[in-house]
DNA sequence: GAAGTTATGACAGTCGCTGACAAATGACAA
DNA sequence: TTGTCATTTGTCAGCGACTGTCATAACTTC
């Protein structure tokens, strides 16, 4: 499902935006890897797609945008999924399991999305404006997954224990997306498996290395 | 001591240039206190220092490192001092002695550096290009420091501990920075020793509440 | 004080991005 | 089908960040 949205067609209108809006996410993709993000202009991908410059900015927030925004998807999952948990689980048991249901879905892409997956990891490489927007997303879904951490383990305010524990958990997340990114590990499923794996180790190691203190 | 910097006057040449560094730096800094970071105009910066617009460009990578740049110096603290630790030490304490150097850079500060200080903390909060700016140092520090982490630890390549450690570490600062911002906690001392209280705190409560997994 | 190096200014241009208004297009009811 | 309405789109004009180029000015060195 390469999105619950195009799929509830709900009226030629809405199925025209959905596809100018994929035909932009792909296009845009595909000329950035063709010939450099900073490289490639808005003009450009426009005039490939066939629609005006306004119309770019009404779909979307800006040039990274255009190559980052369909990963809101799984950012959203992962918050909604933490919020619906059973609020006697561990926390960690229950970013885990958000975190799974999430790259679940990811998995669950049809080819076309991954493909988009693909494209995307090869792009960010090496394009520090994308590496950027990147850190930026993980840091705004920190923010929100902190939110519901917080009221999970009733922690007032002044508690920054919540935060604490989404923080580094996502930069867990984080940390094994560089690695794959360095490793070169493109393929959705390989990137999710190590994803899973490194959050393995670290529950494995960080409890140690950080006791040392 | 505000910079290690202009006080070795390597001649006029380079003190003139320090001194147009810091008016850059100081007028943006009050600018975009007055009137907002999106408001202020890099040219109403360079009238206001009477330098050509150019030259403001030659001193600043851009709008944000005008603001942010002056921080890269307790960065560099925090990298050198950690590549000199005895290796024999535990990763933890290294890190924990390093951003002990570091911070305590902040806490020696002159009055005039001080003050930039406090202005960039307020400017901060509600400034997302700021914001992102610094979570971006944040991210090229924490490479910069798992290197050395890994040679310290005698870590291959492949083995990802170092990375994990460094960077749940920065999380950990983050977040106390981030706690300050929250909390209009803007006095530098009053930073650096929430920033140190909540290291504490994370070796107390992180090793639980990961190993519940 | 002359020669050489380096910083600065002036100018022109590209590109990302936005506001405003008019034209086109799909939605819906008569 | 047709007319009305809401929404989307294109056009245009403009701002502001940023860069290359080249001449000029400033410091440095001998």
């Amino acid at each position: 499902m390469s999105g619950e949205f195009e799929e509830r067609a709900g009226g030629l209108r809405e199925r025209k935006k959905q596809r100018t809006r994929w035909a932009l996410i792909d296009t845009a993709l595909d000329l950035f890897l063709a010939k450099g993000y900073e490289a490639t202009t808005i003009d450009e991908i426009v005039a490939a797609v066939d629609v005006s410059q306004r119309t770019f900015f009404r779909y979307f927030a800006g040039k990274e945008d255009v190559a980052l925004s369909f990963l809101a998807e799984y950012d959203q999952i992962l918050i909604t999924v933490l919020a619906e948990r059973p609020p006697a689980e561990p926390p960690i048991v229950a970013l885990r399991a958000a975190l799974h249901v999430s790259l679940g879905a990811v998995q669950d892409s049809d080819e076309e999305h991954t493909a988009r997956f693909r494209k995307l990891r090869r792009l960010i490489d090496g394009t520090p404006p994308l590496a950027a927007g990147q850190l930026r997303r993980f840091f705004e879904t920190e923010q929100k997954l902190a939110t519901i951490m917080a009221r999970r383990m009733g922690a007032g305010l002044a508690d920054m224990r919540p935060y604490l524990l989404v923080a580094s958990f996502l930069t867990v997340v984080r940390v094994a997306f560089d690695g794959c990114a360095r490793d070169e590990v493109i393929d959705p499923a390989a990137v999710v498996l190590r994803v899973e794996e490194l959050v393995a180790l670290a529950i494995e190691t960080l409890p140690g290395a950080w006791s040392a203190g």
